[in-house]
DNA sequence: CTCAAGTCAATAACTATTCTTAATACCGTT
DNA sequence: AACGGTATTAAGAATAGTTATTGACTTGAG
């Protein structure tokens, strides 16, 4: 996710509106490395804005997904958490306490991936999903 | 997943019966590449076993998850893969045709992946999911 | 054979997300 | 500043994949 300023005049250029609930969501997104869900992000707005919806949180995620703000993890069975981290990473998943936890290619040199095709495929994308038992559950 | 006389054995070490439903998922699963669905899963049996119902199957599936005979992917949103290879590997998944297909270590010299730790948490497992497009729709 | 343990199929329940709808409010225009 | 067209909102219903429940049936050790 890009700064404040940049996000909503992405969204201005896109022909949204500039609404109290999306800029809520856009503020509680930036600078955040938790990984929130849809959940989380609508019970924490709440206190703030007593009358915010489920649907208004969903419609500005999936908005922001859309523009490529944010994206979204599946890396649990029954729930999305979303990412507004814009470069590219990689993501640690604690089997104990549930955390999701960012490595950025300065962290994990050890990381190396294809690029271009691989067995004749061509790659646009990859992920990489660790598991394990993270340093404060260790 | 293991042969299917490997893997009837170890249902009937763990004390599960031996049902003809549970070894039609079973033998439906060895060999099988194609990461299917437990509704195509379903589909499928329903023809031979027409009483077959989708509970049997789910279970089955998570039976087989939970001793390690198969495991799922969530790749898409809104259902599971289950995959019956048993050694580690990664994914390609097409953005065109959804397909999705098995990248082996001997076929992917590129991928390198870091052991043991990584910025202080202990891996125990690692998988990439590249996206784009496969040799087919290209 | 007996009977407890396990399994089956049907279907109800669950839950994260999406859809529907009437009311609201953003914002370009006046 | 006020207007008005229309995108957006809030509330709740709907959806869909998966899981839980139920009561009848099957298995197999003793
Ligand atoms: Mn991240
Ligand atoms: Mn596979
Ligand atoms: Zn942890
Ligand atoms: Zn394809």
């Amino acid at each position: 996710m890009h700064s404040f300023e940049t996000t909503i005049g992405r969204l201005r250029s896109e022909g949204f509106k500039l609404t109290p609930q999306r800029l809520s969501v856009i503020r509680y997104l930036i600078g955040n490395t938790s990984h929130p869900t849809a959940a989380v992000i609508y019970k924490d707005l709440k206190r703030k804005y007593p009358s915010l919806s489920f649907s208004t949180v969903y419609n500005t995620l999936n908005m922001l997904e859309k523009i490529g703000e944010v994206q979204s993890l599946h890396l649990f069975d029954d729930f999305l958490n979303y990412d507004p981290g814009t470069e590219a990473h990689h993501h640690f998943v604690c089997r104990s306490c549930n955390s999701i936890i960012d490595i950025f290619p300065r962290d994990a040199e050890n990381v190396s991936l294809p690029e271009g095709d691989i067995s004749g495929n061509r790659i646009e994308s990859a992920q990489v999903v660790f598991k394990g038992m993270c340093r404060n559950c260790l």
